[in-house]
DNA sequence: AAGAGGCCCTGATAGC
DNA sequence: TGCTATCAGGGCCTCT
């Protein structure tokens, strides 16, 4: 599930949450997460306080009062989960500190706080974390990635100059994390739509004013998801990561078959494999 | 050096 | 019903 807006909203939560809040005790139930889950990542958690709760591109950043950094990517199926100490589990009926069964499945690490606990679980285990030891190795990490579309850099001297000489498609780029980051294959299927481009279009024939248009469709498509999601996560007082339905209102994704939502075209939203990932398009109105 | 392809893993669903 | 095949929203590694 989990691009930009919906690591956004779990962030806010999270953050809402955990907010300096003290870290009682830690627990690791399974390390083997996309990268293993180093020795050293109880002894960093237990007893520091956290700080806030940041995020950059789909990573979480949960500050620690030890300077430390523990850095969090939810991978394709990785969700937080809140249980507070005196609700009833929803998960399972063993004791709130122990639970010496699994209560669920794949709940991969817990982190207990003074009236409540976060869960995280992760099927596909795409996920990960990892201890920054310090900021100046947090910033080094993020330089190698691309800036979010929100950011003054990503503009149309950027995009347009990237473009040059290149010879993929627009889609393969607006997934490429070292080009802009934050951007998943939902929302670049959506983005492409609205600015009236097919997902196959060679980056070279694009123009300055395309260009703009993808920039400006990046930002409206991530700011209205986690303006949605945002509006969603009330409801879920306990999960954080489940996002509700925020994500049904799709004009291109998941629609193969279906007419087009753009109103008087008479297109028919197509599906495609381009890289090996599934791209959405009206087989009219994106040129 | 850019770009294509494979791979990490489990679960849900489709098709027979 | 029960099997197998396919596909899933990410990102890294390897090979050419």
């Amino acid at each position: 599930m989990p691009e930009l807006p919906e690591v956004e909203i779990v962030r806010q939560s999270l953050d809402k949450k955990i907010k300096q809040k003290k870290v009682k005790k830690v627990l690791v139930r399974n390390r083997n997460l996309r990268l293993k889950i180093p020795s050293n990542f109880i002894k960093y958690l237990e007893g520091k306080k956290i700080i806030e709760v940041k995020r950059f591109s789909k990573y979480l950043i949960i500050c620690l009062s030890n300077q430390k950094y523990c850095l969090l990517h939810l991978g394709m199926s990785g969700t937080i989960h809140i249980i507070n100490k005196y609700k009833k589990n929803l998960y399972t009926n063993t004791s709130f500190y122990s639970s010496p069964l699994l209560p669920k499945k794949h709940n991969h690490v817990e982190i207990f706080f003074e009236n409540f606990k976060i869960i995280y679980n992760d099927p596909r285990r795409f996920g990960f974390f990892e201890i920054i030891n310090d900021i100046k190795i947090l910033k080094k990490k993020f330089s190698k990635l691309g800036p979010e579309p929100f950011h003054k850099k990503f503009n149309v001297n950027y995009v347009f100059s990237y473009f040059k000489r290149k010879k993929k498609n627009i889609k393969n780029f607006l997934l490429d994390q070292h080009f802009v980051s934050g951007i998943g294959n939902i929302y670049a299927s959506e983005i492409l739509f609205l600015s009236n481009i097919k997902p196959e279009k060679n980056v070279t024939l694009l123009n300055k004013k395309d260009c703009k248009k993808i920039i400006l469709n990046s930002r409206k498509v991530l700011r209205n998801a986690i303006k949605k999601g945002g509006s969603t996560i009330r409801d879920f007082k306990n999960i954080v990561g489940k996002s509700g339905n925020f994500q049904k209102n799709f004009n291109v994704y998941d629609r193969k078959g279906l007419n087009c939502k753009r109103f008087s075209c008479k297109g028919v939203i197509q599906k495609k494999i381009i890289s090996n990932r599934s791209s959405f398009f009206c087989n009219i109105c994106q040129k």
